[in-house]
DNA sequence: GCCAACGTTGGC
DNA sequence: GCCAACGTTGGC
């Protein structure tokens, strides 16, 4: 059974449109160490939730899934970050994307990492949130 | 653009 | 090892 995580992207630097594009995605460059701690236990064939922050309405726009084992990325500077490749699955159409707003706003998920650590950038997303957006998606 | 929250750095 | 200062992220 594949584990959901949920990764967030300023689409200013990349989007789910620059994602559709490229197909596949090198996902580096995060610095913080939970977040890092994350991306070492993705395994292939785990779903990965793309979300655009640091926008009005922040939301989920799209999903992929891991396709190489995390290794360990030689060329950072503190010599800390790890990096997977994601596959884009699907770019959700505007009416399916789920924003911050209306997970903030439903009590069964509040213990998602996504309201309680703000800045966190990779995360898991809890059983109950998985179960409800995977039938949501027809994952 | 502002600011809260949090992570990191470095002096002591 | 503590903590002040500083840097970064991301929601609003």
């Amino acid at each position: 059974m594949a584990n959901l995580f949920l990764a967030k992207t300023d689409p200013d630097t990349f989007s789910i449109h620059d994602f559709e594009l490229e197909k596949i995605t090198r996902w580096d460059g995060v610095h913080n160490y939970q977040a890092i701690n994350f991306i070492k236990n993705w395994q292939i064939g785990d779903l990965v939730l793309i979300y655009h922050s640091q926008i009005k309405n922040p939301a989920i726009v799209g999903i992929s899934k891991v396709v190489t084992k995390p290794e360990k990325d030689e060329n950072d500077k503190r010599n800390i970050s790890w990096f997977a490749d994601l596959e884009l699955i699907q770019a959700l159409p505007e009416d399916k994307q789920i924003t911050l707003s209306q997970i903030k706003a439903n009590p069964d998920f509040q213990d998602f990492l996504l309201i309680k650590q703000s800045r966190l950038s990779v995360m898991p997303c809890p059983d109950n949130f998985a179960n409800w957006i995977k039938t949501k998606l027809d994952l």
